[in-house]
DNA sequence: GCCCCTCAGTACGGCAGCGTATGGATACGG
DNA sequence: CCGTATCCATACGCTGCCGTACTGAGGGGC
C-alpha cells in the first residue's frame, strides 16, 4: 500500500490533505506546504489538479465514501441487533481515547462550506440510518427509533469531542458500561 | 448596550472576533477583514490590542468566563435537581434549532491551538462538574453520576453538532421527550 | 530505439493579510 | 482654553500562498 516510488499518484495528495484537515482544518490545506511535507514541489500538484479547490473537493469526497455506509459494513453483518448495538458502543468509546485526529471534528470548524456540510452531512445520514433500522429491529416504533438514535449517535459525537479536548480520560468500560444501561433498551 | 458612537472600544473587537469565531473558527480571525466589518481601517486595532494573537486570546478568555460557572448560575438556582435537569435538556433541545452559529462548534476544528484547548476544557469541566453534582443529589454514587454526566453532556455536544449539519430538524418536543427518557433517572 | 505522456522543478506575477510608522482628529480633565 | 490620552486613517514593507508558464527528466507502448 505505501508507495515508495518517488513518483506520486493523486491519491497522495488526497490522502496527504485529509491528514491536513484533520489537524488543521480546511485552512491547512494548502498547496505549497503540502507540497513541502511531501518531499516535493508545487510542480507536481498541478499535474494532478487544476486547482486546490479541486484538492479539497476530491479530499472530502474520499471521505465520506469511506465513512458513510462503507465504515458500517462491518457492523451490519451482525444479525443480532441488541449484540449490534453493544459492539457499536463499545468500539466507539474505546477508539475514543487516544487523541487520533478526526476529520469529523476539524470539518466542524469549516461547517459553512457547502461541500464540507455536504459531506458530513452524509456521512451522519448514513450512521443515523444505520441506527434507526437497528433500534427498530429491536422492536422500537419507528419515531421513537429515530429520535433515540439522534440521540445515541448525538453522545458518540459528543463523547470524541470530549475525548479530543481533555488530557484525563475516564475508564472506557465504566464509560461503555454506562453509555450501555443508558442506549440498550431496557 | 449599543455603541452607537463611531468610536470603538477593546470590548467591541473581541466581540467581533468571537462573531467570527462562531462562523469560520480561527483563521476568520483577521485584523483587516474585522475592521472592514466593524467599518474602521486596522489603524483603530492596533491602538486596543499588540497585535492578532493578543486579540484571540482576549475574546477567548471572554467566551470561557460567559460560558463556564457564570452560564450556569440560571440553573444552578433550581433547587429541585429533577426538576432541574428537566429544564436543562428542554432548554437545550429547544434553543438547538436554529443555525446560531455556535463558538464552541467551530472551536473544535481549531482544537490543536492550545489556547483552544484550555478555553473548550474549562468550559466543558465546568458543566461536566454541574450535571455531576445534580445525578448525585438525585441518588447516583458517586462514579455512576459522573459517567452519566459525561454521556448526556456528550449527547447535548452531539446534538448541537447534528443541528449544524442538516437542514431538517426533527420534531423539538419529541426529542426533548427522548431525551428526559433517557437521561432522567428512572 | 523513438516518441509521448506523466510527474516534477523553477520562475514569475499577483493578492491578501500582518505589523509599523506617522500624523490627524476627538474627547476630557484641569 | 490647553494639553494629553485615546481612537482612527493612510501609507509602506514584508511574508506566505495561489496560479501560470515553461522546461526537464523518466518510463512504457509501438
Amino acid at each position: 500500500m505505501v508507495n515508495d516510488s518517488p513518483r506520486l499518484s493523486a491519491q497522495d495528495w488526497t490522502r496527504a490533505a485529509l491528514k491536513a484537515i484533520a489537524d488543521g482544518g480546511l485552512a491547512a490545506v494548502g498547496v505549497e506546504p503540502l507540497a513541502r511535507t511531501l518531499g516535493v514541489t508545487k510542480g507536481s500538484f498541478y499535474a494532478h489538479f487544476r486547482n486546490r479547490d479541486e484538492l479539497i473537493t476530491a479530499a472530502l469526497a474520499d471521505w465520506w465514501r469511506n465513512h458513510g455506509e462503507a465504515g458500517l459494513a462491518e457492523y451490519a453483518a451482525i444479525a443480532d441487533p441488541g449484540q449490534r448495538l453493544r459492539e457499536l458502543l463499545t468500539a466507539v468509546v474505546r477508539s475514543v481515547q487516544p487523541l487520533a485526529p478526526s476529520v469529523h471534528l476539524s470539518l466542524l470548524g469549516d461547517r459553512n462550506d457547502p461541500r464540507v456540510k455536504e459531506a458530513v452531512s452524509r456521512v451522519n445520514q448514513a450512521r443515523l440510518n444505520f441506527l434507526t433500522s437497528t433500534y427498530r429491529e429491536l422492536g422500537l416504533p419507528p419515531d421513537q427509533a429515530a429520535n433515540r438514535a439522534r440521540v445515541a449517535y448525538a453522545a458518540i459525537l459528543g463523547l470524541q469531542h470530549l475525548a479530543q479536548t481533555e488530557s484525563d480520560s475516564p475508564s472506557p468500560e465504566a464509560l461503555a458500561d454506562a453509555a450501555a444501561a443508558i442506549f440498550l433498551p431496557s
